[in-house]
DNA sequence: ATCTTGACAATTG
DNA sequence: GCAATTGCCAAGA
């Protein structure tokens, strides 16, 4: 067993993590780690994405931290991903996470 | 191998 | 609500 397994499989496992959000939802950084099986990694997560390229068809906009707030800067329309969220009908704010957080469970 | 950085999280003041 | 602090884990220089 690999306690620390190859940065390569630590990247894939995360976008393979964050794909399988479905659409409509969130999940927090803490989580996509967890459920990746990183356990408490959570900046291993925003790494990941910001290496993921462009055209990489990862619903990285999904992802948001403990507060339920876009990390990245900008608000409005500034944030690409606040815009893909409200085009999916998610609008963040107090209580998105208790609305939109997901489970885990496949869909 | 060591030090710093980071799209975080939780706690404390 | 915000700033500072601590913890966690891996990547980058």
């Amino acid at each position: 067993m690999r306690p620390t397994p190859p940065a390569n499989d630590i990247d894939e496992r995360i976008w393979v993590t964050v794909a399988a959000i479905p659409s409509g939802c969130l999940a927090t950084y803490g989580d996509v780690a967890r459920l990746a099986g990183l356990g408490r990694a959570a900046r291993r997560v925003g790494a990941a994405l910001r290496r993921l390229p462009t055209d990489s068809g990862i619903p990285w906009h999904r992802v948001v931290n403990a507060s339920g707030r876009s990390s990245l800067p900008g608000d409005g329309d500034d944030n690409r991903q606040l815009r893909r969220l409200r085009d999916e009908g998610v609008r963040l704010g107090p209580g998105a996470l208790a609305r939109y957080r997901w489970d885990g469970v496949a869909p």
